[in-house]
RNA sequence: CGGGGUAUAGCGUAGUCCGGUUAACGCGCCUGCUUUGGGAGCAGGAGAUCGGGAGUUCGAAUCUCUCUACCCCGACCA
């Protein structure tokens, strides 16, 4: 029995929003393309912001918060950034409201700002404008600021977590004294941002650089994790820029070195979204629901109760309050359900939640001195003493978030392709995957083959091996090995 | 911005073409009883100025005009 959820083969777009919604993770805003993300949906976030905080603090970086509000004139500094955001900024142009007969509520004409205001789509150029304040020597570098945020991008098509208009991330922004520094810390973080969707979110990635065609507007190098996703469609996860000195001649940030030299600030950007959220839904959903990696899922181990009266629930309570005591000491995050929805209720709700673990405990359990304890990404029950429970709990969380990362990765092993024809380019694409190949390194054929079937190149993996390869497309020596594949 | 569509209870819809009593159904919600090891059953109940405004008419969810919002397809995108 299955109520309400499609099979992902069945339709999986509409098989995503559908668990979004009824895994309680977020809703719809009022206004075209926002959304609420609701408390279950939030401490999954919450889990991730985290662990990524936790490692970018471990690696010498600091927190610090940069304002809304960007003066327009600023965007416009750096010409590439300026063409990459323009058309999907809200901007603020009046600051007072008065009420009106007609129509109620209207925009006061005469509070009309002197100069307009951008909510920030990403916020380099305000961080950049404070940067010049801040640096005078190379006493000064470097600088390694994050910040968690909102920003907003008037996306004209939207999506739950993929796509919203405001979306939150974390944005770090980093000064320094030379182009190698920068470089490294760029690479650093990429590491960083794999070890996070590879260790906490189960979720295997593809590491590379992407072309001129699809780089950030302002960059001279980004570098990202690509992951695939159920339907075999590649989903970006992160980036981390390499910014060379393009802002800091936009903003005129320059330091004065040890032999009294005047130079440029060096500069990288990183940052990942609440997208991760969504990439979670889409690599390790299945036709049941949402399966979360147990170190970042809000609820670890739901416990469901059955009984009929109010001795036996009493029962229950008392037999498995040591239980309880002791995972929490360990810190495991347990919840016990007991609403008065019947067992199987309780037991489909929470396998769309995605909890890892669920422990069933009843009459017949206390009457053997057992439990119940079952997976959400195998479906396996075992039957077990409460001693063995006490034990086995950490174990299966661990193996439960290996088997999730090496499912994800041998579903993206299978589906993914090296070939040198373009036809079965073609074909591949059609079908779904990810196609590996050479490429002539020439943006006229990245935009053909974009043109004929809607791949795009992912990235250029930073372990590719271009040598004696040839291009799909022209057949000429490859410059580039690349992935090519449809993207969210 | 181009093309198409929709708006009726918390959600999903029927009714609109061809105007006519109290606006119907499913899910959800509330109350009670019986249930509870894979989405429980029965009984009772609450909940809608039919997106806003104007018009035609004895009479409008239904016809006309107008405004607004949202959805789908395309171009654009973390």
């Amino acid at each position: 029995m299955r109520k309400g959820l499609p099979k992902r083969e069945e339709g999986f777009s509409s098989w995503y929003t559908q668990i979004v919604n009824k895994a309680d993770l977020a809703d719809y805003g009022p206004v075209k393309g926002t959304m609420v993300i609701k408390p279950y949906g939030f401490q999954l976030w919450e889990n991730i912001k985290e662990s990524f905080d936790k490692m970018i603090k471990e690696t010498g970086h600091v927190n610090a918060y940069f304002p809304l509000f960007i003066p327009k004139s600023f965007l416009a500094r750096e010409a590439e950034h300026v063409e990459g955001f323009a058309k999907e900024c809200a901007i603020v142009t009046h600051t007072r409201l008065k009420s009106d007969e007609k129509n109620g509520v209207v925009v006061d004409p005469e509070s009309k700002l002197e100069e307009e205001l951008i909510v920030r789509p990403t916020s380099e150029t305000i961080i950049w404008s404070m940067y010049k304040k801040w640096i005078q020597s190379y006493r000064d570098l470097p600088i390694l600021i994050n910040q968690w945020a909102n920003v907003v991008r008037w996306e004209m098509r939207t999506r739950l977590f993929l796509r919203t208009s405001e979306f939150l991330w974390q944005e770090g922004h980093t000064a320094h004294a030379t182009k190698e520094e920068a470089e490294k810390e760029t690479l650093d973080i990429l590491g960083l941002y794999q070890k996070l969707a590879e260790e906490y979110l189960a979720i295997p990635v593809i590491t590379g650089i992407k072309t001129e065609a699809e780089k950030f507007a302002g960059a001279e190098r980004t570098y990202c994790i690509e992951a695939m996703m159920g339907d075999k469609k590649a989903l970006q996860a992160g980036t981390s820029h390499d910014l060379g000195q393009n802002f800091a001649k936009a903003f005129d940030v320059k330091f004065q070195t040890k032999d009294n030299r005047e130079e440029l600030v060096w500069a990288t950007s990183w940052g990942v979204s609440t997208r991760l959220v969504g990439a979670i839904i889409l690599t390790h959903g299945d036709d049941k629901g949402l399966r979360l990696p147990p170190k970042i899922a809000p609820i670890q181990l739901v416990i469901i109760p059955i009984y009929k009266t109010i001795e036996q629930e009493q029962l229950i309570k008392d037999y498995i309050q040591d239980l309880v005591e002791d995972w929490k000491n360990h810190e495991i995050r347990v919840h016990e359900d007991w609403t008065d929805n019947t067992p199987g209720f309780k037991f489909n709700n929470w396998e769309m939640k995605g909890v890892p673990l669920r422990l069933e405990v009843g009459p017949r359990d206390i009457e053997k001195n057992n439990v119940v304890l079952a997976r959400r990404d195998s479906g396996e029950k075992v039957f077990l003493s409460k001693v063995e429970a006490i034990k086995k709990v950490p174990e299966l969380l661990i193996n439960i978030q290996e088997n999730l990362f090496s499912q994800a990765l041998q579903f993206r092993e299978k589906n993914t392709h090296v070939i040198n024809k373009y036809d079965e380019l073609k074909t591949i694409i059609k079908q779904g995957g990810f196609v590996r190949c050479g490429w002539d390194g020439k943006a006229s054929t990245e935009a053909k083959i974009k043109e004929e079937t809607k791949a795009t190149i992912r990235c250029i993996p930073l372990d590719e091996k271009p040598k004696d390869l040839k291009c799909i497309y022209s057949t000429s020596p490859a410059k580039h090995e690349v992935i090519f594949a449809k993207a969210y």
